[in-house]
RNA sequence: CGGGGCGUAGCGCAGUCUGGUAGCGCACCUGCCUUGGGCGCAGGGGGUCGCAGGUUCAAAUCCUGCCGCCCCGACCA
């Protein structure tokens, strides 16, 4: 392609709105434009970028004997309603009406389109398994759009579906999509680790998180680079810093005391002279509407999945302030365990062992010392503690780190879930009805992008892996005016297009400064300087991102590009 | 939906407090010039100042309402 005929509409100065790195250069590199909050143009170079990843996708996909459709993105309402998901999405689904009033929605995921589909058709167990994907535009009515491309309302999901007979099957079409994914993410040059992710509210077993460390990121992804450990902050388990002083011996009994003014874990610490190790931080949460206390090490932090998952309740939130009362007859800074009836009271792993600690007495301005789960109430123990930094990994003591994170994809075990709701069943081995086993696998595609622009820009604007630069190559002729450098640069471009190289030709007439910053902020991996040494019969090949340079022959520049781009991309 | 910020030319901003002919830089167009890191000179085009109402002789500027965008929080298969 001929830049001078391209629109690439660079910026020099970054957009006010842009904040994360990705969106500003996507913005000032010209590959996108906003049309709205959350809802974005994606000009050429987005378009070839984002071609390029679905390609990959699509191979790796078709490599595991996926095979790809297309489903409509606008739905009707009963297919939701079959499943029940019509409510539970809530104000994230896009809805509308049509000319005869009826509720249609904007897809934004398609595990009933698909199920419905299956169930129509698939009838014998010989016909599994089968793993359908698709490659298109989804719709989420997100509270908040924001970080460019990272949280939008519509964007291009790859999300395929296994249907198998048994969890066997399943296991093995999880499997699958586990190396496919990697397969993938390796591809497009990306960086990331593999976690553990809680399940949420699609309901099922397994899942898996692919996620990608930056700043941009909104999931929190805690690791443990020795021991290869990777876990959702959500789910992360670790080993927390020990308690600052040991407890006191002895088998004690509570004793009162007074703590007037001291509400916080922070002032009762101060006024007690103890450290928040020494302390336990009593919770009051409604559970499905039903009181619950939690229980946890003064300096710890509630898990809210964890609190969750033990409570074992749909929803929960923290009491209000006569809820407590109520409950424990005091004000939130002065509420313990002890002597409480008839409410289950979860209490965190981090106390087990633990004896003779400080909690509130239920009395306002009042602690107890001496208190011992256990003994002095009856805890029920969960792990409920979130990660926090400095703690250590469970097994090997090792430093956990807790990164920022985006996640790029996600694989999930549905189970049960869609065929009971929906009725998609098969005939056995029997001829017994059977129904049928599904996942659910998920990639963002505009997300890799960002990703990749997220961990690999520099100072100078986008650095992209060869496998999804919009080009790979860039010639710049440095001088516009001299006739012999335009001759040799399209003399080249004609030799790289020939070896299927995409390969971009810099023939505007502007100062060597300008395109070498275009150039340099669009991103593309190699340059080529077609300059003053060409009268030695030489050009000047730049790689992108590590900025090394080499002066190679007109003659084999072609070959050597060719070479090693695709060494760059495996 | 709660809290905060911002809407003035394509982009970045000044002007608003204290009402009086709408400005600057970059980008864009024309010509000359220059050509290894956003080059120089000269000339030029482009804005219902987010929208609507109000106050005033006069509103980008003051008042009221609305809309949009961004950030924090809530939310997030």
């Amino acid at each position: 392609m001929l830049w001078s005929r391209l629109f690439i509409p660079t910026l020099r100065e970054t957009p006010a709105e842009a904040e994360v790195v990705s969106h500003q250069l996507l913005l000032r590199a010209g590959y996108i434009r906003q049309l709205s909050a959350g809802i974005y143009n994606y000009l050429y170079l987005a378009q070839r970028s984002l071609l390029k990843i679905t390609g990959i996708i699509r191979q790796e996909m078709d490599a595991i004997g996926a095979q790809e459709l297309l489903l409509p993105a606008l739905n009707p309402a009963e297919v939701w309603q079959e499943s029940g998901r019509w409510d539970v999405m809530g104000d994230n689904m896009f809805r509308l009406k049509d000319r005869f009033g009826r509720d249609l929605c904007l897809g934004m995921t398609h595990e009933e389109i698909m199920t419905a589909l299956a169930r129509g058709e698939v009838r014998s167990y010989k016909q599994l398994p089968q793993i359908w994907y698709q490659i298109q535009t989804k719709f989420r009515d997100e509270p908040r759009p924001k970080s460019g491309l990272l949280r939008v309302r519509q964007f291009i999901m790859k999300d395929s579906y296994s249907f198998d007979l048994a969890p066997a099957g399943l296991d093995d079409s999880y499997e699958k999509h586990r190396v496919a994914y990697c397969r993938i993410f390796d591809r497009c040059g990306l960086e990331y680790v593999t976690v553990d992710a809680h399940s949420g509210a699609m309901g099922g077993s397994q899942s898996q998180e692919f996620m990608v460390a930056t700043e941009a990121g909104e999931d929190y992804t805690v690791i443990c680079r020795p021991t290869g450990y990777a876990a959702n902050l959500e789910k992360a388990v670790s080993r927390p810093v020990p308690p600052t002083v040991p407890d006191p011996d002895g088998a004690l009994a509570p004793e009162k005391v007074h703590t007037p003014g001291a509400k916080t874990i922070e002032q009762v610490a101060e006024f007690l002279k103890l450290p928040q190790t020494s302390l336990m931080k009593t919770l009051v949460l409604m559970a499905d509407e039903k009181p619950v206390i939690a229980v946890l090490r003064g300096d710890h932090q509630l898990s809210e999945t964890k609190f969750q998952t033990a409570a074992g309740c749909t929803e929960f939130r923290p009491a209000h302030p006569e809820e407590m009362r109520q409950i424990l007859g005091a004000d939130a800074g002065s509420l313990g365990p002890v002597g409480v009836k008839n409410v289950r009271i979860l209490t965190d792993i981090a106390l087990q062992d633990r004896k003779n600690m400080v909690c509130g007495a239920n009395l306002d301005d009042y602690h107890l010392l001496n208190v011992t789960p256990g003994e002095d109430f009856a805890p029920e123990f969960h792990d409920l503690r979130q990660v926090a930094p400095g703690d250590t990994e469970l097994e090997s003591g090792l430093p956990l780190e807790i990164l920022k994170t985006v996640e790029i994809g996600h694989i999930f075990k549905l189970g049960y879930k869609y065929s009971h709701s929906m009725g998609l069943n098969v005939l056995n081995h029997e001829g017994v009805e059977t129904p049928v086993i599904m996942g659910s696998y998920g990639i963002g595609v505009e997300r890799i992008l960002c990703a990749a622009v997220e961990l690999f820009a520099d100072q100078n604007g986008i650095t992209l892996p060869a496998a999804i630069a919009p080009f790979e190559v860039v010639i710049t002729p440095v001088k516009s005016s001299d006739e012999s450098l335009q001759t040799a640069a399209r003399a080249l471009y004609d030799e790289l297009k020939a070896l299927g190289v995409d390969v971009l030709l810099d023939d505007r007439d502007l100062s060597p400064g300008v395109k070498f910053k275009d150039a340099d902020l669009i991103g593309i991996p190699f340059r080529v300087n077609v300059g003053k040494k060409l009268v030695d019969g030489k050009v000047e090949v730049v790689n992108r991102r590590t900025r090394e340079s080499a002066d190679v022959a007109v003659t084999e520049a072609a070959r050597l590009l060719a070479a090693q781009i695709a060494a760059a991309k495996q």
